[in-house]
DNA sequence: GCAAGATCGTGAATCGTTTCAAGGTACGCT
DNA sequence: AGCGTACCTTGAAACGATTCACGATCTTGC
């Protein structure tokens, strides 16, 4: 089955394939009996524009990559969604790559869509891969990345110390003055800053070393989360707040925690960081920190597309922005 | 910054365009100092291969469609990534799509796809849109429907009947002679496919009407979990088995549940579906009916990349995977 | 020393589109 | 009638790769 082709299109509508072409990129050039004619034809014959040929000629096509380190964290899918329907509304179409935590398969995305001719991405990458990113902008596209501050090329961040610091600051006012922090993997590095930020907010409250206890953990679920409760549990005295780097770890933590009778918050606080779907409907609404995913992935949008615009002359940006505090009941 | 071609290595390495894509592709036909030469100017120069060209030369690319509903969904997101692994070892690539839930958007992935030259196209259609994945078929694209039995094409489905009768057999084997399912809306085929499955296992364990009531939720999220529960506590008497028809409602309803004091399994028994993540480290650990997620995508791959392979007599196969009753302590 | 292979390399044609200079038509005006 | 102006349409030249028929060179065996 033969792929129909602007020439054949022009050949049902006799007409030339440079007018088939113009009632599609630049219709009002064309005469409206004209374009009727062909529009029709490419109705009757099923005409798909071949994007590929398109592109080949245009040079670059206007689809932009999203390459994020998983597909089934939402918040990174989040991100992608709101980045994805400002490229949408702007004509563009997204490439969603993952690199599943990989490098390998990070640079394996990241080739597919140099090889696909996108005019730009936008990258969560992975913490050591910031020189292959580098090149690629090199090579003439737009990059953003994703909640990290980059250097040479654009960035939207969400402010993860200012985050850290919010959950600790709201924790600190209480009566507590043990309090544990539970990360994910601290190699990755907004999960350190969120740690940073909390126990720099605990020391400047006057927290001392012997009242701050981190528990890292090898991945952010919540499987993660119950593992952390159960070691927490072993602690004499019990600390009276909690800080998980992230909702999954906090929902766990908090599961177990009500499985072992523990009250929450009664007995212990808990704030959670990222305001996740379910961290309203979880045993124990859970306090958390909201960070700004919509307008993250809007903005790293709006920065790709100004930078592929007008490439010349466009001054790399760094936008920070700020996460929010949501109180619920579990601290 | 002008891209790099084929032709600037050819006159940096001192030979033929030919010759370079010889190298790139059928490195044998090259004498081993051509090729090194032509390989070091490659490196120096850093080319990269357009595949936008090498396809429209080629006819179609090695690269097939993955087009979801909704990336936030973790059941999904983990079948196109089984689905996505098996392209990467036969030297495909993936490209993921969201229709998210939206016809409109849904066209839209399809036609994005079209243009961009997939060879196949794996995709979790909307209930309404069979025609027109029968219309990308008949372009000569290999399609392969996921979770769903389709009739021209290939596809692959886990058995959500079997499914449903599994969860509700396995509740009244015990004292419930009142149960209720929580389900999404019961216009997505596989939910209500669960839920006529599990109904049929109860009518035949000699459930009356009177003893069999419906929930149906706008969404199949905890949120929706929380509300249905909040209903089910007002049922006189109230019911002794609940069958969600994901795992999200299970917890969210679960949730409630606990909050509300009733204990779980002991005064009401749940069962969710899907086995997520978060089934294990739900507040009750959650009994739930895992599909078979990876399989499904593998699976789909297979059968995708079967008929790119050979498009002339390739008999299209609906194989359906049978879900798997994971006991915890919900129920 | 020479013909027949074997082995490499070449360059033009091709894929389906966009772009653009140039060619047609029709019309109005003097 | 002749000319200028709009307005449409045309056709060929790109874009960057692959492919393939055909030369060019080198081996080999006699």
């Amino acid at each position: 089955m033969a792929r129909i082709s602007i020439r054949d299109v022009a050949i049902h509508a006799g007409v030339s394939v440079g007018t088939v072409s113009n009632v599609l990129n630049r219709p009002n050039l064309v005469a409206e009996a004209t374009r009727e004619r062909v529009q029709a034809s490419i109705g009757e014959l099923g005409f798909v524009r071949n994007e590929t040929a398109r592109q080949l000629r245009q040079g670059r096509g206007h689809v932009l990559g999203v390459v994020l380190p998983s597909m089934t964290d939402p918040n990174l899918t989040e991100v992608g969604r709101a980045a994805e329907a400002a490229m949408n509304a702007d004509g563009f179409d997204a490439l969603w790559c993952t690199s599943d935590g990989s490098r390998t398969k990070e640079q394996r995305c990241l080739d597919f869509l140099e090889e696909q001719n996108v005019s730009g991405v936008l990258i969560s990458p992975l913490d050591l891969s910031e020189d292959r990113v580098a090149e690629l902008h090199g090579r003439g596209l737009a990059v953003v990345l994703l909640d990290r501050g980059g250097v040479r090329v654009c960035s939207v961040a969400a402010d993860h110390r200012a985050g850290g610091a919010l959950a600790a600051r709201h924790l600190l006012p209480r009566r507590h003055r043990r309090l544990v922090f539970v990360t994910g993997p601290l190699s990755a590095r907004p999960v350190r800053e969120r740690h940073h930020g909390a126990l720099r907010a605990a020391r400047n409250a006057g927290l001392t070393e012997r009242e701050l206890t981190t528990f890292e953990q090898a991945e952010s679920t919540a499987a993660a989360g119950r593992a952390a409760a159960a070691r927490l549990l072993t602690l004499d005295p019990l600390p009276t707040g909690v800080f998980c780097a992230s909702d999954l770890l906090a929902i766990g933590l908090v599961n177990e925690l009500v499985r072992a009778g523990v009250k929450v918050p009664a007995e212990i606080s808990v704030v959670g960081y990222d305001d996740i779907d379910l961290a309203a409907a979880a045993v124990v609404p859970l306090t958390t920190v909201r960070r700004p995913r919509a307008d993250l992935g809007r903005t790293a949008t709006e920065l790709a597309l100004a930078e592929t615009g007008d490439p010349e002359h466009h001054d790399h940006r760094q936008v920070v922005l700020s996460p929010e505090l949501v109180v619920r009941e579990s601290a």
